[in-house]
DNA sequence: GTAAATTTGTGTTATATAACATACCTGCCA
DNA sequence: TGGCAGGTATGTTATATAACACAAATTTAC
């Protein structure tokens, strides 16, 4: 357990965003009922219909949410990085939840209870209108990831999946080695392939000069080819 | 144009949801600002990378909201019916519209300005819970349909749209005559499979009494199969 | 520190579905 | 009334990608 001080710290400085939108009051109220928990690497936090209880903020580490699908293959969904809010969608939507969420590394979250969090909505309605925003947003990229998955050839997948991670989780101080460090099945995952054609289509952007593989390290090459692999072939 | 009194009427009837949220004053807001539009047939009410301004209300019709995609491949995401709310989605996410959205027959739309929609929603807390569970469930739907669209077959996917059709648009008095007639075409872009294999795969579930199709008009005979075949082959 | 398990890599085959070609049907309007 | 456009139907071929099989490399566990 860590002392509420250093609570205090954290949620005020990494939830910035919606922190932002409350009174003191009201932060009072978001300390008090804030705990704070640490997941393993692939640890599961919560799993497909379950009942959506807490609003999750991720603090320290990655996270993934998937959905299990026909057989054994699972879809990634989204991504999320610190300081991020997850896991309250289903609650708002009066439903279990419809997929899971795991850390894809050690990581640190905080966990709200989503009643907490509705009253807090109730009188506030800059936090409602956070809340409107982030579902606005997320419901834009899912109506698009529809299409991009469906549509595009495994090329144009893969190419998307390396640059939502560009997007997503950034490049270190070299300014094209990839901060996250991810399986070729979780890159299969992402894109909607099977493990296999994520190898060989790596393997062949290795070839092409997009990018270099050193294990799971991936460095971005030519960022400009692989948006033109992303929107034409 | 139609009388205030029609007005008054149309929007207190059938705006039932989002409408008993409001209060007198925030009522007369909206039937101050409320406007009404027809669309003909396959008329479009909105297109992919329009600034959003509206919030439409469809009161009699049936539209779709869908994606242009990969050469001249559409992706149907969502059908509305009377009396559902959609074009909002872009505004709160502040970015123009991913999608389109179009008349599947002569409809009738009421329109409310975004900016009037925001003001009461700041003003009043269960207008924005409103917004919040409908994103909410529309997002569930969305990453679900992603795993149904990449990873179920033909068949799975037809007999899915078939599903939804029911779902949302219902059927006649027969209880077995979908109540929505549209075309082959319409029917591939809402399944993810090109107008030849709508027909075909149509086709068979004809052969196995599953349907009975006598031009748009299908006929569900056979549901319970349907659903097996949604979830399994 | 060595065995076991997992991940990565590569070749081959199988198959679901798109792409293409063509014909027919049906309503429309000139 | 006849031809034209749009939709429906069906057969054939092409192809992208999954499925399978196996070997090598790397990580994990005891």
């Amino acid at each position: 357990m860590i002392k509420k001080s250093t609570f205090e710290q954290i949620i005020s400085q990494d939830m910035a965003e919606m922190w932002s939108a409350l009174r003191p009051n009201e932060k009072r109220i978001v300390t008090d009922n804030f705990s704070i928990q640490n997941f393993k690497k692939n640890q599961i936090i919560y799993a497909e219909k379950d009942n959506p209880e807490m609003l999750w903020c991720l603090l320290k580490g990655k996270v993934k949410m998937y959905k299990n699908g026909i057989g054994d293959r699972v879809q990634i969904l989204r991504l999320y990085r610190p300081v991020q809010y997850f896991g309250y969608r289903a609650y708002f939507a009066r439903e279990p939840y419809v997929s899971s969420a795991a850390a894809f590394e050690p990581s640190t979250l905080g966990a709200i209870p989503m009643e907490v969090v509705e009253d807090l909505i109730k009188g506030n309605n800059d936090l409602a209108m956070f809340f409107i925003h982030e579902l606005s947003r997320n419901l834009g990229g899912s109506d698009t990831k529809i299409v991009s998955l469906t549509q595009k050839h495994i090329r144009g997948r893969l190419a998307d999946a390396l640059l939502l991670l560009i997007e997503n989780y950034g490049l270190e101080d070299d300014e094209s080695t990839l901060k996250i460090y991810m399986s070729r099945e979780d890159l299969a995952n992402l894109s909607n392939m099977t493990t296999s054609n994520a190898i060989r289509t790596l393997g062949a952007f290795v070839n092409e000069k997009l990018i270099l593989v050193d294990g799971r390290r991936i460095k971005i090459i030519n960022q400009a080819q692989l948006r033109k692999i992303s929107k034409f072939g």
